[in-house]
DNA sequence: TTGAAAGCGCTAACAA
DNA sequence: TTGTTAGCGCTTTCAA
């Protein structure tokens, strides 16, 4: 921890007041440089821009934001499950790179599965007046968004649709992309799949599961109770319940884990065991370096990055003014197999 | 894709002076109550409290911060190179910890090596009059920032420190970290040791590439030029360059790789050729998984929620006025020996 | 303890 | 083409 001096005197920032007198015009002739409106001449734009850097002028978008008819604030909001976690991160990477294009910033929060976190964090983003708010919804009904909505607030929803409102929703193909995993183990020849999915009530942990359901049923396949766990909220927990179901009395001969950090906790919980070339594994959604485990960890994989791009077209439409109905966009997944959805059941079981 | 009824009719947002007229009170006793103001009587802050939640009241945080002789937003900002990135990804997430704490929201953006793009999130989120900014500085020169830091705008800098401008500044022990992890390989018998990192322009890459000269150095070893590569900016790059450096007349028995992927590519370099098992490496930063590699990844591990809510509490400091002299807090590195660092150098060699 | 008036920086509406 | 006036929603200042 190294010392240097401290700030300097404080100097005020400019107005257009400013601008305008230095310039020697008319504070609406610097509204009209300012915002590129037509009808000024351009000896008057070049004073008023020269005027403007020299008093290194920002204009106050604040102070915009509050006398426009629009009432825009050239803002939205991102409320997210965690943006530490890399499918967040990279939604958010997303809505950012489509917002920028129209120099719209970006408010980003997170709920961490905090229902009142939720509310928080919408209320701090309707106090800053976003123009819109893209959510991936945690807490067990959205009605209240219904009065921002009617307020003026845009709103689309990502990763699962919400409750108790009709919104535009971007979600990836939960099911579908669950069935075609449990599909991949069961063509393996795999009969005792066990499924691992974190907290229930978000619908994504549903949907995943009915997904994998449907494709023991169609398969003629049954289950036990014991091998469908939910409610796995850290890699910790995963890491233990998948320990707990190698060791049961009937362990499972593959594992589809339905969320990310489920797999992990999974994977750490097959290598401690030293099963991971016997028991087959399929994971939803991709993470970083799957690819070069041995065996390399076959998923589900979703394109977040996609899903934010939709999402945020989406909103940016209902933005501009879109009154049409709203839609449900499915953003496909991709079944990867690398390696440790292929493994055969081992004959030992 | 599915459709839905499409929106509802508007209704604009209550103001203070709706609550008022509902509550039958004036403007300002609702200012009073919103703002937790003491001197007002129970049954009026009681009617003032009904009212607004009747009328869905958020107060306008632009209005406000127009108004006030501060001119605070409770709103800041965050500059950094790539919010997908884990270790940008992480960092958000430890200031906004902090700053929810404060009832501050948080703005984020991607410079993406752009450096334009600096100076346009800076700009942008300066028109947003933001109380402060946690830049992780891309471009040449900060010294722009001074006529921001004399608005208002407090300024913290993150990942490594900026030119032309002094200020509070948190960073990993960088040179220190890459020296460790190189004597790390010196101490494991290797001699040709190669040194690859990504844009040679920051200063992080700098710092670390001093650290493993030092060390290098200290121990009497000498390298060639050619295992000194920097300016790998993505990290099919990094995996070319190491590819290129394992096909050499002279190739390296260790690599030492000082961003995280920069590792990743020299991994799958290493895979590609069968070598992973053959030739050291230890890396500059931790990956996720990295520990479920075979050989499991030797690295520096940077702890950037430290790095985060350390730069965070200055920011909030000197928002509420400090002006103590500036700061520049290291934040310890740590080597996590995993195997990969550990291999010895090959015979063949 | 409560309220009235002024004005933060900007744009809408209108006038010259 | 340029300028004047009013007022967005709120807090400050001052008065009752």
């Amino acid at each position: 921890m190294t010392t240097l001096p401290g700030p300097e005197p404080a100097r005020p920032r400019a107005t257009m007041r400013d601008v305008a007198a230095l310039a020697g015009v008319s504070l609406k002739t610097v509204s009209r440089v300012v915002n590129g409106e037509p009808g000024v001449s351009t000896d008057l734009v070049e004073r008023v821009e020269r005027a403007a850097v020299q008093l290194d002028f920002r204009p106050n978008l604040g102070a915009r934001s509050l006398r426009r008819s629009d009432g825009r604030t050239a803002t939205v909001g991102l409320v997210l499950e965690n943006l530490a976690n890399p499918f967040s991160a990279a939604l958010l990477r997303a809505v950012e790179d489509v917002a920028t294009t129209r120099g719209v910033a970006v408010l980003a929060g997170s709920i961490d599965r905090a229902d009142e976190r939720e509310r928080q964090l919408v209320a701090a983003f309707a106090s800053r007046r976003v123009d819109g708010l893209v959510v991936m919804p945690t807490a067990a009904d959205q009605s209240y968004l219904m009065l921002e909505r009617r307020a003026g607030m845009s709103l689309v929803f990502v990763d699962r649709p919400p409750h108790g409102l009709a919104a535009d929703t971007v979600v990836a193909s939960n099911t579908a992309g669950a069935r075609e995993g449990t599909e991949h183990l069961i063509a393996a020849g795999h009969r005792a799949i066990a499924f691992l999915s974190d907290v229930s009530g978000i619908s994504t942990g549903q949907d995943r599961r009915q997904g994998f359901v449907d494709a023991m049923a169609a398969a003629g396949r049954s289950y036990r109770r014991e091998h469908l766990v939910t409610g796995l909220t850290t890699m910790a927990e995963a890491e233990a319940a998948t320990a707990a179901l190698l060791g049961s009395e009937h362990p499972p001969t593959a594992l589809f884990t339905a969320q990310n950090l489920v797999t992990i906790g999974a994977v750490r919980a097959l290598r401690a065991a030293g099963l991971q070339h016997q028991v087959a594994l399929v994971g939803f959604d991709d993470v970083l370096l799957a690819d070069l485990l041995e065996p390399g960890i076959t998923v589900v994989a979703q394109d977040p990055t996609s899903i934010g791009h939709l999402a945020a077209q989406r909103l940016f439409a209902r933005i501009d003014g879109d009154t049409s109905p709203y839609v449900l966009e499915v953003v496909a997944t991709r079944l990867v197999p690398r390696g440790s959805g292929e493994i055969a059941p081992s004959q030992s079981v």
